[in-house]
Parts: structure tokens; sequence; C-alpha cells
DNA sequence: ACAGACCGCGCC
DNA sequence: AAAGGGCGCGGTCTGT
């Protein structure tokens, strides 16, 4: 039975109401107000283990887990909604949406409590556009789109992996608020001296580190007849004009073909400077505290159902620096990312069942190589990977022509999509989460209103037009987006599942085992997600345990997803003292 | 002085 | 050899 907990929002209070509902949203008692609302679902949790109803998890659950407690499921309002109006074809905007909650929260619970109204009560998407009406009952507004959202569930087209999606995006939302509490272990010590090995010590602030320093009198030295700052592109082209190399870019690989003898120090400039500013000691001041890295995970936070971080470069780590997160004493971390997921996902997804086989085994990229490439693994890659992200010339462009003949199916999705985009419309991933609506010249970057505007559409006869090429090259882009949206965010949507299984599994095996919260800390959990890696942080005793957890539960996600498919998808984990060891 | 665009690159 | 998806971030540069 579900629980719906609402927190009055009041300033630093803890008080709430809890509403049990049906399975079809209704009431099935009267709302209970609490003083203390984590106190008394504590005892609810423990025996029942119901599915919580959040308007909000981001915001709600933070201070649920500094009480000391862990809820199994949760059915997040926000999320949700967010999920629908982009089924429906509006934006979604989660920003809007927690806006919307915000508001929620505000509301002035009437004294004395009307009997539930069914009509008249604002839809969440009314309070997103700020059509909301004094006296509204808070419990009974987040009671009504709950409701809603069930029915509007019911009714997409396919009904239960939607209800998939909502779930994983919901439990998403809790792992990301666990793993914002645990932490990523980071060690300070190893974290300065990778540091001081790479820039050769710490200088005062604003200053050049010795090894930066000598890298720009290197390149100072290079460049006799201008000043040159290495930080800026702009004068190094200037710098390379003057040396008689006009560029229009200095990326790194139009760099390296330029054979300047400036060019060397430069780029290992760049990649330290890098390091410095991104992840160096400024870095770890902010955002490394008692031996912990904390970012603020957001999930679904990408288009795509990918998740995001605010701050800190979460998902941006060097891999160079990985070496400086490392278990504590006595545990260790249990490393897992999922090999060629992208293309596995296609795979299954498409239903084409020569690329499956392929993506039955180990190395999919070599499978396909065997059977269409005459063994060339790179050629397959290369071949697969611009199919997936649009690359239509360039060295793709042969093994391309060899993927569409031999795995039509496959390609035929992704050609659809790009077709779909092109044309203005909506794709979907296979759960269901759809693609923001293409935004237009006149409404600039919000394309929260544009879901009823004409669509961009490719237009072949005004190609020559210099005034339409702007617009055949967006409309280009927008083929390139849709078409790699259907699978970036079908891959995003296995990652979830997987997390969502793996967490249960982690919470039964804390409670399972005696040692479940020493001083020590849990038995297990997990402490990062990035895209299609994890890590779980475990007691040296149940090292074992995580990593069948972790298969277990990759294997749980492939079969919600797609039941019965050849395809296999790996996970692979790996048992390490640091992450850096650990792949 | 501050805001926002652009750049280049880290990760997937 | 050199075209193509999603982000966040810190730096420079430009405009106000």
């Amino acid at each position: 039975m579900p629980v719906l907990a609402v927190f009055n929002g009041d300033a630093g209070g803890n008080g709430g109401w809890l509403l049990r509902l049906d399975e079809r949203g209704n009431p099935a008692t009267g709302p209970e107000p609490h003083a203390d609302l984590i106190a008394a679902m504590g005892p609810i949790e423990a025996a029942e283990g119901p599915r919580w109803i959040f308007a909000d998890a981001m915001a709600d659950y933070p201070a649920i887990l500094r009480a000391g407690l862990r809820v199994r499921r949760c059915h997040d309002l926000a999320l949700t909604e967010a999920l629908l109006q982009g089924y429906d074809g509006h934006a979604g905007s989660p920003r809007r949406v927690a806006a919307a909650y915000a508001r929620l929260h505000r509301l002035p619970v009437p004294e004395d409590r009307p009997a539930p109204v069914r009509t008249n009560q604002p839809t969440l998407f009314d309070l997103a556009r700020g059509d909301t009406t004094a006296g509204v009952d808070p419990i009974e507004v987040a009671r009504s789109v709950y409701a809603e959202q069930l029915r509007r569930i019911a009714a997409t087209e396919q009904p239960s992996a939607f209800g998939l999606l909502v779930a994983a995006e919901s439990a998403s939302a809790l792992v990301a608020g666990e793993m914002s509490e645990a932490g990523l272990p980071w060690r300070a010590d190893l974290h300065d001296q990778i540091l001081n090995e790479l820039l050769g010590g710490r200088v005062m602030h604003g200053a050049r580190p010795p090894r930066l320093a000598a890298l720009a009198d290197e390149i100072a030295a290079a460049f006799p007849d201008i000043p040159i700052n290495p930080d800026s592109p702009a004068s190094v082209l200037a710098a390379f004009s003057r040396a008689g190399i006009v560029l229009d870019s200095t990326y790194s690989w139009v760099l390296r073909q330029t054979g300047h003898p400036g060019v060397t120090p430069l780029l290992a400039y760049r990649e330290l400077s890098r390091i410095l500013s991104a992840h160096g000691w400024a870095w770890r001041a902010e955002w490394v505290h008692g031996g912990r890295f904390r970012p603020d995970y957001v999930p679904a936070g990408v288009v795509s159902g990918r998740w995001a971080t605010r701050g800190g470069g979460a998902l941006q780590i060097p891999r160079r620096l990985r070496e400086a997160v490392v278990a504590d004493p006595g545990h260790v971390l249990v490393v897992a990312d999922a090999g060629q997921l992208e293309p596995r996902v296609l795979a299954a997804m498409s239903g084409d069942a020569a690329m499956a086989r392929a993506a039955g085994e180990e190395d999919m990229y070599a499978a396909l190589a065997a059977e269409a490439f005459g063994g060339d693994r790179a050629k397959a890659k290369v071949g697969l990977l611009g199919a997936m992200y649009g690359q239509t010339g360039g060295q793709a462009a042969a093994p391309l022509a060899t993927l569409r003949r031999r795995y039509p199916r496959a390609l035929d999705l992704l050609e659809r999509a790009a077709r779909t985009g092109e044309n203005g419309g909506l794709v979907r991933t296979h759960l269901g989460r759809t693609c923001p609506p293409p935004s237009t010249p006149t409404n600039g970057g919000d394309p929260d209103d544009s879901a009823d505007d004409p669509p961009e559409a490719l237009a072949d006869s005004a190609v020559d037009d210099g005034q339409a090429a702007g617009t055949v090259a967006r409309t280009r882009a927008r083929g390139r987006f849709t078409r790699n949206f259907v699978v970036q965010g079908t891959a995003a949507e296995w990652a979830a599942a997987v997390l969502a299984a793996l967490r249960l599994r982690l919470m039964d095996l804390a409670i399972s085992t005696e040692a479940a919260r020493t001083r020590d800390g849990p038995a297990a959990e997990l402490v990062f997600f990035q895209h299609d890696e994890l890590v779980v942080h475990a007691a040296r005793d149940h090292a074992a345990a995580v990593v069948e957890a972790i298969l277990l539960a990759a294997q749980e996600a492939s079969d919600l997803l797609f039941p019965g498919t050849p395809v296999r998808f790996l996970m692979r984990p790996v048992v390490a003292q640091s992450w850096a060891e650990g792949h």
C-alpha cells in the first residue's frame, strides 16, 4: 500500500502528513499529521516497506537519511511529472516541476481541513504555470497528482515499460541521495602526491607551479617573435600565424598536425593546467571533506536521462587522479563498468538478430569484425560509433555502408530516429522517455513553449539558398541528436535499473550481516556512479557478496528491459583498493 | 565590476 | 586522416 509523505516545508521543521492510499491513488484513510514525520515513517518502513510517495525525493530524502532512515522504494512525483510532460510533447523541464513543488510546499494547509475535493484541484502542470489558487490543500494536491500520474502512465503506449521507467527514475533519486551522503573515499595525501609529481609542487595562489612555469618558458622559446599566453586560444592562434601557420582553431589534433616544436610543450601545459584548475588543491578544499568527495548528483539531469552533477566535476574526474580514491582500512572498492553498453543496447532494442548475435559475445566489436569486416575490429568500432552518433563521412563512411547491408534492422532504427528528428518529430527510448521538442529561433534557448510550433522540416529545395544553409545545418544537428537520444537514453535506463536493483541487494546484504552498521560504517554502499560505471565501498569480508550482487543486478536489469534477448550485457566487477586499479 | 559567449578539454 | 552524441567547468574575451 503506497503511503504519501508530505513535509510541510516550514523552516527547519520536521512536521508533515502521512496519507495511506489504495493502488489507484485514492485515500485509504484520513491524513495523519505528525510533528516528526521521519520518526513516524521509520516503523512503517520497517514493518511494511511501502512505496513512499514523495513530492521531490531530491529535496526530501537527505533529511530522512540524516535522521538515519533509508527507504526501499519511492515514487517521485517531480521526476515522474517531468517524464509524463515530456511524453506529452512538452519540454518537461525538471526545473519548472521543481519550482512547482517548492510552491506546493509553501502552500498553507487549511486549518479546518475540508473534505477532499476531487474537482477543481490544480494539477502540477497548473502549478508549474503559476495557475494556483489560494486555499488549495497541498496534501490533496499531491494525492490527486499521484492518482493522475497513475492514470497517465496507464494511458501510455507501453504502460509496464513506462512504469518501469518511473520506478527506476525514482530509485535513482534515492541512490543519488545515499551516494551524496556516503561520499567517495578521497585520500588527500595521495592527491597531493600526484599533484606534486605532475606539477612540481604547490605555489602561492595565482602563480604557476614549477612544471607549468617551465613549460610556459619552453613555449615562449618556441615562439621567439611574439609573446604568447598558452591559456589564451586567441594568443596561440596569433603566435602560430606569426610563425607562418594559419589555423582556425587550437584543438590538440589540429596543433599536432603542424609539427611545430612549440606544440609538444603547449599540449603538455594545457593538460597539466587543466588538472590544476579543475581538480587541484582549490578543488579539494572546496569539495573534499573528512576524506570524502561529495558531489551533488542530479539524476536525469541530462535530457537523455543520464545523470548530471552540480559542481565538483564529479563526472569528469581525470583518470590519473583516480589513484587517490582508495578504500578505507579493512575495506575494498568494487568497481564495475558495463562494457560496450550502447552498441549492445542498440542490438537489443532494435531486435536485429544478427547484431544481437554479435552482442552475445564478450567483445562485440570483434564479433562484428569477424562477421562483416574481415576481422578489422577498428573498422567495426568506428562504423558502429559513427552510426550511433550520426557521422556520415570520413573514415566511418565505408564501414557504415557495410553495417547497413549486414544489420539493416539496427541501422534502420537509428535512421528512422534521425529522420523523425529532422522532420520535427519526437523520439522515445525503449522505456518511453521522450526527447524534448525542438527549440525554435524565435523562442531562443527556452524550448518550454515550443511544443505547438511548426516543425522545421528539411527542405532539400532550399539547400541552394544561402539563407537556408543555417536551417539545414540545424535540422541535421537535430537528426543527430534524436538518433543518439534513443540509444544513449536507453543505456541510461539500463544503468538506472542496475542501480535500483543493486541498492536493494546491498540493503539486504547489510540487514543479513551482523556488521550491518558498525563503527566502521555499513557493510557495503554505493559511492559513485557515472553513466555506465559504478563503485561500491565494502567491508573486505563482503567483497564477494558485493561482486555477486552486481552481477545479479545487471542480469535483473537486462531481464526487465529486454526479456529473452540474446544480447549479453557485461558488467565486470573488479575488487580493488583504488579506483584506478579497478580499471 | 560583472555577465555571458566562446573555447578547449575532462569524462561517458 | 580528421568528421559526429551528451555533459560541466574554468579560462579568456567581449559587451555593458
